[in-house]
DNA sequence: TAAAAGATCGACT
DNA sequence: GTCGATCTTTTAA
């Protein structure tokens, strides 16, 4: 009885495994929600890419919480981006949310997002953050009694959304740039872009 | 269509 | 002082 299952318990395998998972998820933060299409994986002191490989610091330190943990950081000091937290206690890893589909809320993100087409309003993490409102206060909360929740195939019939998917090396990182830890829906026209980093590493010269 | 560069500022070394 | 898990606009083929 006391003993229900956590819905989120998966959360704490290996980021690379269980990312495919969260897509078709839902994100939900005040009147707007969005169906997640595109999540990068981080691991931590193994993944030169990851921001936990140098161990903890002040940015990073929610990725050391429990997996279930909203880890939110300033990208280039203006964009916010969001993370999930996963992975055991004391391995830090995290999925970036680099691009989801708005399901309720489009009022909402029309305005914080003019003259953006439907389907562009949360392509790329820093677009996704700023549809959905959110902001570094919300660095540190819990998915699943915060402000941001996120909604699982287990909890939520809107989150019940099967996809298909596939997988490629993660955008814009200047090491490590050829895991293919990117996994993304196959035909959603939110799915950012690959872009691969100006001086990533292993290549000519 | 693809590639390049600027904006912009906090975090890290 | 340097560099970004980015976004947007501009310029070149």
């Amino acid at each position: 009885m006391s003993s229900s299952p956590d819905p989120f318990a998966f959360l704490a395998g290996p980021p690379e495994q269980l990312a495919p998972e969260l897509l078709g998820a839902v994100l939900r933060h005040g009147p707007v929600a969005v169906r997640l299409t595109e999540v990068e994986a981080y691991g931590g002191s193994h993944d030169p890419g990851s921001h936990a490989y140098r161990g903890p610091t002040r940015r990073n330190a929610s990725m050391y919480a429990d997996a279930g943990t909203l880890y939110c950081y300033l990208s280039h000091g203006i964009h916010v981006c969001a993370n999930v937290v996963v992975g055991p206690v004391g391995e830090p890893g995290a999925l970036l949310l680099r691009a989801g589909r708005v399901v309720t809320g489009s009022d909402a993100v029309e305005q914080r997002r003019p003259g953006v087409v439907e389907g562009s309003w949360a392509r790329g993490p820093g677009n996704l953050g700023r549809s959905l409102g959110l902001g570094l206060e919300h660095d540190g909360t819990d998915l699943r009694t915060g402000p941001v929740r996120l909604e699982l195939p287990s909890t939520s019939s809107v989150a019940a959304h099967p996809v298909t998917w596939t997988s490629g090396p993660r955008v814009g990182l200047r090491s490590a740039s050829d895991r293919p830890w990117r996994f993304m829906t196959v035909d959603d026209p939110s799915v950012s872009a690959y872009r691969r980093h100006p001086k990533a590493d292993g290549r000519d010269r």
